[in-house]
DNA sequence: GGTTGCTCATTAGC
DNA sequence: CGCTAATGAGCAAC
């Protein structure tokens, strides 16, 4: 690996003649089998089922599934069923504020359950109408006595269960407490890989892949919440990717888990993850930490390794021109503990990377990149290559070390020259082709928004002004207690016991420091005027406003659409729905029907039907109703689709008397640059004018419901 | 804000 | 089948 090497020395593109002190080519074979096809037929492994590209939003050829990354309607049954919502510690039934040794599995219970407090009665916090019910959204939950510990959370659909807590790894210290089982049982019941088969986990597709990675990041996220809430940073794991996966791995809930040449059914090129793990997961590279996967094949009468794909590490911005060839450097010659360095060696990956060259192998090709925000890493899954030569030089400590020469086989879709292009962009070296307004926002946004279209000749949506938040013209509820606000002034921090503004969001904060939403709630605390955190508190998110860089397009059939110009990660925000409030409570549906801007939180919405009893599923989640028809912000442009990769929350804010709601955008999975953000608008309920006003859904995933309203 | 140190999981290969 | 060596990312503390 590059990086082992302690030298960047092949991120510069052409090689950089001055480090090189020895430089002798080995050799650069004309491939054995031009036909790589034919060349691999006598390849032990069976061959990949053949890779077919689907675009996101369809159409998609029989057998291949778009992946429909939350939850099934079925889903819901799963809840109704227990008459408990399933909520895996942060769904409907909130818990109160939970002390955080509540977080300790019981372990002089023989059921491993504690005394549940009985409940009481729920008060309602929103006098807002009678499409609130009895729902348990509508509760504050300051008001809520259900104090579960984390082993009831998940009890609904785990009864029978193991309740001691699996003893792992160096545990012990107190971020072993809450009972992890627990938890990955209820996803996996949740998500139905309860019942993976051999055949799906030797055999991806975009609907397995995507459940796994959905799977995996929110549970990563929720360990980390959870950890993090502890406020306890001494003898616990402090990462939680590693022990996401290795819960994940020992359950069997993986994919692809054979190695094969070229593409990955169920990943497509272009496709981003977070961490070295998502590619484990989903058979895209394998081994936890090492850049070069291989595998050894038959050819004739004895075996020879082949590689099978690579990660790269580099930085975008220094890669050279060509982002269509890598130079890559063989793995190896590092001692680790004290980082003295030998000569790299020919073998392991090193000779499989050779091998790959006589013999012309697709090879998969991953690029890493440095993550703007925060320290991290964004990988690209940049498609097949074929090793072009291969080399050996001498580094700054006089070691030898292989050079491959790797080359992007054309007619793949665009993936990691996307990212360099957008570079450009952004820094002013090239000109994003197409640009009618380069801030539609006009400064309102601290980041610009681009009006692009490159596909006809219209020259803009309709006039609107351009707003970044909400208007209300009255409260969207009073409170009969005034809330005076946190006094976090540093800002709220987890663990925090004394941060009023986390006791109601259920004793931990909802966003992780790096802006993401830790765990699908339904309703988001965050801090309100009157708390004395400042602007950049995290329980602020939503109102910190766009930190995106989006652009509002023309698509080729759905009008004008909205995405993103910045990776973004799941869970991460995107905005919020900013316009005029129509409806803050029950009374008639104001104009609504003639409104293509129209956002309607009164809809029957799938996630939220996760939570909710299905006696009261065809209630309205919300009684709020905004026109960004006049004026509104990028999320008026923001298509339906039944296979959504966004989706929305309710926020509130409470200023004394007064509450607020607003409407938060947080991706659903991970979004690589420039696909188009669409969200589920929701079934409109027959009370509510429900199959007037219906439209042609043409989002093309085989999940759609064939319209939309 | 760069650097350093620590630890982790997976798998090839014995 | 069980064990071990090889591999580098991610994070936190400096």
């Amino acid at each position: 690996m590059e990086q082992g090497l302690g030298s960047d020395s092949n991120h510069h593109g052409p090689i950089d003649k001055s480090r090189v002190l020895d430089v002798k080519p080995l050799r650069c074979l004309v491939p054995v089998f031009p036909n790589s096809s034919q060349g691999m037929s006598s390849i032990s492994t069976p061959q990949p089922s053949p890779f077919v590209c689907v675009p996101p939003s369809g159409p998609f050829p029989s057998g291949v599934q778009p992946f429909y990354p939350f939850l099934s309607p079925n889903d819901s049954q799963n809840g109704a069923q227990q008459n408990q919502p399933a909520n895996f510690g942060f769904g409907g039934s909130i818990p109160a504020p939970v002390p955080l040794n509540s977080f300790r599995t019981p372990t002089s219970h023989a059921n491993g359950v504690t005394g549940r407090p009985k409940r009481v009665p729920k008060t309602r916090a929103f006098g807002s109408g009678s499409a609130a019910g009895d729902d348990d959204v509508y509760s504050d939950s300051q008001n809520q006595s259900d104090q579960y510990t984390s082993a009831d959370m998940a009890d609904t659909t785990n009864s029978g269960k193991q309740r001691g807590r699996p003893k792992r790894g160096r545990s012990g210290g107190p971020g072993e407490d809450f009972d992890v089982e627990l938890l990955v049982n209820g996803f996996l019941t949740l998500f139905k890989l309860k019942e993976f088969d051999d055949f799906r986990r030797t055999n991806g597709d975009k609907d397995t892949v995507g459940t796994i990675l959905l799977v995996f990041d929110m549970l990563r996220r929720r360990l980390t919440q959870l950890e993090e809430s502890k406020g306890v940073t001494a003898g616990i794991a402090r990462r939680p990717d590693l022990k996401t996966c290795n819960l994940l791995m020992t359950k069997g809930v993986r994919t692809n888990n054979t190695k094969r040449f070229g593409h990955v059914p169920g990943i497509e090129v272009g496709d981003i993850f977070f961490f070295r793990m998502e590619l484990c997961l989903v058979g895209l590279h394998a081994p936890s930490m090492a850049g070069i996967d291989y595998m050894s094949v038959k050819v004739t009468m004895d075996e020879e390794p082949l590689a099978v794909s690579i990660v790269s590490s580099g930085g975008y911005d220094d890669d050279g021109n060509d982002s269509d060839v890598i130079i890559y450097s063989g793995q190896g010659g590092v001692q680790r503990r004290d980082g003295q360095m030998f000569d790299q060696k020919l073998e392991r990956g090193n000779l499989a990377l050779e091998k790959s060259l006589h013999r012309a192998n697709d090879v998969r090709v991953v690029r890493g990149i440095k993550d703007i925000v925060g320290n991290g890493k964004i990988y690209v899954y940049d498609g097949v290559y074929k090793i072009q030569e291969s080399w050996a030089e001498k580094n700054k400590s006089g070691c030898n070390v292989f050079k491959y020469k790797l080359v992007r086989v054309p007619g793949q879709a665009e993936a990691f020259s996307i990212w360099k292009s957008i570079q450009q962009w952004k820094d002013g070296t090239a000109t994003r082709p197409g640009v009618i307004i380069p801030d539609l926002t006009s400064g309102v946004e601290s980041l610009p928004v681009a009006l692009v279209n490159d596909v006809d000749g219209e020259k803009g949506p309709a006039h609107f002004t351009y707003v970044s938040a909400l208007r209300y013209s009255q409260p969207f509820s009073n409170n009969n207690k005034p809330f005076s606000g946190c006094h976090c002034l540093g800002g709220c921090q987890p663990g925090d016991t004394n941060c009023l503004c986390s006791h109601r969001n259920d004793g931990v904060l909802s966003y992780s420091s790096v802006g993401l939403l830790y765990t699908s709630k339904n309703l988001v605390h965050e801090c309100g005027p009157t708390c004395s955190c400042p602007p950049n508190c995290r329980n602020r998110l939503s109102q910190s406003g766009v930190k995106i860089r989006l652009e509002v397009f023309k698509t080729k059939n759905r009008g004008w659409g909205l995405r993103s110009w910045d990776p973004i990660r799941a869970g991460g925000f995107i905005c919020e729905f900013a316009g005029d409030v129509v409806k803050v409570t029950d009374g008639d549906f104001v104009n609504a029907n003639d409104d293509d801007y129209i956002f309607d939180a009164t809809r029957y919405y799938e996630p939220l039907e996760l939570v909710r009893d299905s006696n009261k599923s065809k209630k309205a989640p919300f009684p709020l109703v905004v026109s960004g028809k006049n004026n509104g912000n990028v999320a008026r442009f923001m298509n339906h689709s039944c296979s959504p990769n966004v989706y929305w929350l309710p926020v509130l804010r409470e200023s004394n008397n007064d509450v607020f709601m607003h409407i938060a955008f947080f991706a659903i999975r991970h979004v690589p640059p420039m696909q188009e953000l669409t969200y589920d608008y929701g079934i409109v309920m027959p009370e509510n004018g429900g199959d007037g006003g219906k439209k042609k859904c043409l989002c093309g995933s085989d999940k759609c419901r064939g319209y939309y309203y």
